[in-house]
DNA sequence: TGTACATCAGTGAACGCGCGTTCACTGATGTAC
DNA sequence: TGTACATCAGTGAACGCGCGTTCACTGATGTAC
């Protein structure tokens, strides 16, 4: 914190060099986890495997991590901050529904673009061989359910629904832009052709269910609750 | 086909003895697969592990597979032929919205509860490793929407909508049946208080879609289409 | 600045193991007469 | 019905291979003086 600057190219190195050397080592074997992770599930995943794509010798691996699981968790963590970013920059819009929707879209289908293979391994893991990752994803994605709840109940229309009303309709939504977001990530990697296809198909849906939800406090089915 | 049925155990073994034999160990490696399965993905089965599960000798997988790949296809054939019984029963149903609400969330928790691994499979497969496999599943999956959107445009509440917004509505319908399967299927094996929680949302959701439903005409946004 | 020692990320060789696949075989089932 | 031969589902042994993990090591980085 307090140090000065390390000058390039010093006859003798820095210190911190050794720990910023590791830590590059480090993120060479997430990195190439999930390059690997691209066209194969985590519990495929190998210790040699791992370590010949990002230019380490097996033994290497045991440096970092004690086994594959434990890089795998830390896949997960480094997802689901992921996740929780593009959940939020979605929940910070404001403005008409219409506006809202449009936004809404665009937040999900450049956080794909940007990163695709955190998005995939998610995706793939959800419903996964490996309980723990599992578990994991579900709770995030409850999180972010609870967040959505209390985002909905802040908008006029929703005056005079309950929490329990906010959570379902919140429930309705996540899984949406989880679904537009699998849409996003299947589709060829630059066609922006397939993509506009999604987001319009997308944007009809949402408004579908905004609707729906302008309506619903006159319309809903007499046992509810 | 001509043939009279065969006694019980005769002392000359009757013909077609050895087919239903062979037929039976193929269905044990069929179901020692899915068994394994419930755990695990399909890219990190193996033969001898299969085989160990079956109670055959690991040579003898040859006999009814050239390989991995060719039991996961075949397996997935088996899903999406139970995926496929599960859509066509829920859009048989008849009668007033509220109802058949109801209706379609009870052949869902019926179907997940009669064939659990094999829904399993999909849900784990749907986002997999196999390429070949998320491909047949996407497919029948878009078969499914296409059969939902013209069941949903012989509903009155439908007329006056087009055929690509009758698909945009039908792609809602199938994504929140296999976010509701998904559900059930997570849901811990007996729990009764689980699958009624899950029935009760999932029923508020639909009701929410309805609605929207019958005010998109009136209220759909200007650039539809 | 220079020197002597300590640390530790990364290496290369070695291990035992379970894997997928092949092969010649066995014996129950099926067929022809 | 009985007999002699054909079929082929399932076996057990064997193979070569890549795996995860360990180990003593090396040499660049870091530290104390």
């Amino acid at each position: 914190m307090s140090h000065t600057p390390t000058p390039a190219s010093a006859p003798t190195p820095p210190t911190g060099t050794r720990q910023a050397q590791k830590e590059q080592s480090r993120r060479a074997l997430l990195d190439a986890s999930l390059r690997l992770l691209d066209h194969q599930n985590l519990s495929g995943l190998g210790v040699r495997e791992v370590t010949r794509e990002a230019g380490l010798s097996p033994a290497g691996f045991y440096r970092h991590f004690r086994d594959l699981d434990e890089l795998g968790v830390t896949l997960v963590t480094e997802a689901l901050e992921n996740l929780h970013l593009m959940v939020r920059r979605v929940l910070a819009e404001q403005g008409e529904p219409t506006e809202l929707i449009d936004r809404t879209i665009a937040v999900i289908a450049h956080h794909v673009r940007e990163y695709r293979p955190h998005i995939r391994f998610v995706a793939r893991e959800r419903h996964g061989g490996v309980r723990r990752v599992r578990e994991a994803i579900a709770a995030e994605l409850s999180v972010f359910t609870e967040e959505t709840a209390t985002a909905l109940g802040a908008l006029p229309q929703s005056a005079g629904w309950s929490e329990s009303e906010l959570r379902m309709l919140a429930g309705l939504y996540v899984e949406h832009m989880v679904s537009t977001a699998a849409a996003f990530m299947e589709a060829p990697a630059g066609s922006r052709a397939a993509e506009r296809r999604i987001a319009a198909l997308a944007r009809d849906q949402l408004h579908v269910i905004s609707i729906g939800h302008r309506h619903w406090l006159a319309e809903r089915p007499a046992t509810t609750e």
